[in-house]
DNA sequence: ATTATAGGCTAATATTTATTAGCTGTCAAG
DNA sequence: CTTGACAGCTAATAAATATTAGCCTATAAT
């Protein structure tokens, strides 16, 4: 890998953990195995690596939600794919997510970087709202009213049913960013959150 | 209200908004009206300040916790109380922790605070999942139990049901923390929330 | 072969920052 | 009345920090 994306890796690191101000330009070229004045070579400013995370990201956000159709802007999903959706089909989808959330390790310096962040800038602030609320919110919504439709579960209200499917996925995995340790734990309680979430939902109730 | 507990106060929301890091004793002072020098009168150094801080959230979330036994020390709840539940209690119990959380100027700022340096320092980390996660899950774990053991719900792992009720909350709590404009949206969202919750569980499925 | 560019380095700089030293006024206790 | 502690101030300091200037080398282009 090239020095300009290594400075970025290690920046992305040093900040997911330290926060912005908290880490000195000094400390990202040490990572990075050259000197500080070096860094001014390939970035002009601290801020400017800064903004290239920001941008690498937000291609990669792009190219995700665009294969996933997870942003909010996309009408239809296909209903094809769901029209024999099991239990285990729900549990593949949660674990799916949970551990995309989780184990990509861009995605997850990034969203840490952005914990820290977002309350210093509003701007972050709304990109982690879009990120990890509002995209799988309006995300989970339309599959599962999808999937009401198809007769699968009760006919309740999907924004809500949305908010019990994913909310919990998100209390773990932001546990799991502050103590990884406890990841089998918390893939234990959403498998069975999710077979509860089915057994509650589902519109023959077999015990 | 004294100095001592001024700069304890204006420190907190810096904190709250920036991180520790990008906090200067000088913006400090400022805020409370002195020159930064007199601040090293009432603590012995920027650390000070924060641990200051850190101390006297622990006696009001003591304090707190206690008369509402939502510590995981205390092993029994009454009982009496819950034998007549209703929808609204439910909904009040939420409501009532959500507004809580949310209002109280002291526990919101701390809060933000703890968002922001959760991985800094591994002591916060672990405080922020007990305050936010560990302590609230199994209180609501503790007292739904006690309503399914009453027959109001029907038998199923509480554990799950306490994060079904909970991780919503959360999750609209850490929203509302980013966006505070966003307050009614999140309390219309959190009341349809409960009130699906307890159609979901109840016993008698009365549509 | 020469030249130019990219990317590293050291040394220097200007600013910010936390903290200390030491002075001053207020005010309560002796 | 005096004394001493408290709580503010200005000035000074030492360290850290982001950034610039300018030098050197390898390699790619002309």
């Amino acid at each position: 890998m090239n020095t300009k994306s290594r400075i970025l890796d290690a920046s992305l690191t040093l900040f997911s953990e330290k926060g912005y101000h908290a880490v000195s330009v000094a400390e990202i070229a040490d990572a990075v195995g050259i000197k500080a004045p070096s860094l001014y070579k390939h970035y002009k400013s601290k801020r400017d690596i800064f903004n290239g995370i920001l941008a690498e990201m937000q291609t990669r956000y792009d190219k995700q939600t665009a294969t996933l159709q997870m942003n909010g802007s996309n009408p239809t999903v296909d209903a094809g794919i769901f029209s024999s959706v099991s239990e285990d089909a729900l549990i593949q989808m949660g674990i799916g997510l949970f551990t995309y959330f989780l184990h990509d390790d861009y995605v997850c310096r990034f969203r840490k970087m952005l914990t820290i962040e977002q309350f210093h800038d509003a701007e972050l602030g709304a990109l982690y709202t879009k990120q990890y609320t509002d995209d799988p919110l309006s995300y989970q919504s339309r599959i599962l009213s999808m999937l009401g439709a198809c007769g699968l579960f009760r006919p309740v209200n999907a924004d809500v049913m949305a908010l019990h499917f994913y909310a919990p996925l998100y209390l773990l995995l932001t546990l799991c960013d502050r103590e990884p340790e406890r990841e089998p734990e918390a893939l234990r309680l959403l498998e069975q959150h999710i077979k509860q979430f089915n057994l509650i939902y589902k519109k023959e109730n077999t015990q």
